[in-house]
DNA sequence: AATTTTGTCGCAAACGTTTGATATTTTATA
DNA sequence: TATAAAATATCAAACGTTTGCGACAAAATT
């Protein structure tokens, strides 16, 4: 079956191709009558404009591109989730791309990007090794970027992110409400800011607010690692009272080994996580922990799109902010 | 700036616009020379042919399309992924569109598809209200629909599942195995056919094959409701041995009330779930579990669409195989 | 009655490609 | 040396829209 055309509609009808358009789109050149007609046979006929023809000649598509190092990831599906939802709303598609910490990947996505013309894209950086040239070249060609969570130092860009440095210090505070004497606190991959910016933050805080609070810091790539390292921490010698988890692998690590060794939640040990709360309401008591929501960092995302794609170049890096969500752990 | 197009090259180059067209697909036609003139300067000025022009032109597209119920889910998101690895090394982009369970998203949804000429569709149905006719149609403007997951039970169409009474049938085995005397099955939503396939299929697996076992059975439609509905099975009076959850949401249910009663795993509860693995991993001893992934579905019903592409239609309903994964709750 | 305004509609170019047919030059064959 | 064959490059139409401009009638204004 052939798809049916404007074309085809004005032969059928006996009108030309834009007396047919404009029907279509309610303009007030075409007269009452000929749009019902038009209007009928289009309905009678499914017809369904061409997104790529309108697009050529519009030269502006109403698909927006986002690149994210993983879909399947507690953080970034609600991210995306949220994004979608946004878009939708206002009639924009969206085309998600995983990068799977691949620079390279992040590279042939974006030319994906580029070749599919969207008029926005949300990227969130797949390495510290930060390849911005592309993004760069992604601006000059008038395509508004807006960063999201791992972002770039550089200030050329839009970002939107967590307030990170926030997040860890009320992580810190609750550490000293609690009284804790011995801390450990996991941070994840190194190379990257996020980490940076929190380590430093919660490292600092502490320092100034509880000097003689001991802090043990150790960084884990996955959820193996911080489970080992808090199998090392829990031994007699030196039992730590209080462990901080940066991230949801690093707190499903730690978890592990406080069930398997059966340590008591929080008489034992307190726990306090970063996180958007699916992890921590696994447990019981529910973990507490700072809330940092992929929703809410969504929509922000996406007002900044907006505003990046009508205004002019509105270059600022927002972040949304935390809250501190009680559990039963600390 | 303005971007680099076939004219553009052709003025600079004193050729041809067909010419470069032909030297950058490597066309037999052109010479060595030439082709190589012309990748130069196509590289020098950034060339990225616009696909809205090669799909209008070609009247294919290289877009497929994934409507799921919610992007923010631990099996979809892990099917999404799947999908878009498979897409991607094959040349194609993914639009995601969540229904969020809503048939009238779903309608939506489908437009914005079929405005985009996408060129095939993965559809998970929304709701058990099967409005099927807008699929049909699809089908009839020679856009494949592969439907995974929750399907329908009309067999025009191409469909890929889990082997959903084989999943039952291997949970129900391993609780006759633990020669459970008192067990609790809880299921999803009562609406939809992957429940009942599940349920009708576990409820004569056990009847046939253990007659004895005395079998409650409940129906939860959230993590809450499972729990609720777990503790009315743990009081004394009809105290269970066994408990069977038929979704991850239901086993953190489950779950949420065995660690806060304190009940014992697996001495004085044996637990079983369905799931792809990844939350039966984060308590200690992991839950067993029959394994489902959405990994290997995505990758299923992502040749299944090739299939449909390439070929006639094959009108197949494919249904990936389960396995059972110990833990240490059985 | 002559002129202007208003209401409808059509023409044609443009967006950036692809591709069958055709033209031009070079090389090989008779 | 003439002629066929091969190599190379061009022409022009088409894909389905949008939109500035012009055309023509009927209605309103002088």
């Amino acid at each position: 079956m052939t798809n049916t055309t404007l074309k085809l509609l004005a032969q059928q009808l006996q009108l030309s191709i834009s007396t047919v358009s404009r029907a279509l789109k309610d303009h007030p050149d075409i007269s009452a009558a000929t749009k019902a007609k038009v209007n009928a046979l289009a309905q009678s006929l499914d017809y369904e404009p061409n997104a790529y023809a309108i697009q050529l000649r519009t030269q502006s598509s109403k698909i927006l591109g986002v690149i994210v190092p993983a879909i399947s990831n507690l953080f970034y599906d609600s991210f995306i989730a949220a994004v979608e939802e946004e878009s939708r709303n206002n009639g924009y598609a969206v085309m998600i791309l995983q990068s799977s910490h691949n620079p390279e990947n992040e590279l042939s996505n974006l030319k994906i990007f580029r070749q599919n013309r969207v008029s926005g894209v949300f990227a969130c950086l797949s390495s510290s090794a930060e390849n911005l040239e592309v993004y760069q070249k992604m601006n000059e060609r008038e395509i508004p970027v807006v960063f999201f969570d791992i972002v770039p130092k550089d200030n050329r860009f839009t970002k939107v992110r967590m307030a990170d440095e926030r997040c860890a210090i009320m992580a810190a505070e609750n550490i000293i409400k609690r009284n804790a004497k011995k801390v450990l606190a996991i941070f994840g991959d190194e190379g990257l800011s996020i980490t940076q910016k929190r380590k430093t933050a919660f490292q600092k805080f502490m320092q100034d607010f509880a000097p003689k609070t001991h802090c043990s810091y150790a960084h884990a790539a996955n959820t193996n690692d911080a489970a080992d390292i808090m199998k090392k921490f829990a031994d007699k010698k030196q039992k730590v009272d209080t462990v901080f988890c940066m991230t949801d692998e690093i707190l499903i690590g730690v978890m592990k080994t406080i069930q398997e060794l059966q340590i008591k939640v929080p008489s034992e040990i307190g726990v306090i996580g970063i996180s958007n709360g699916f992890i921590p309401n696994l447990y019981y008591p529910h973990i507490s922990y700072v809330e940092t929501s992929g929703h809410e960092l969504g929509k922000l995302a996406f007002v900044q799109m907006m505003a990046n794609m009508k205004g002019g170049k509105t270059l600022t890096e927002l972040t949304v902010d935390a809250k501190f969500v009680e559990g039963g752990s600390m």
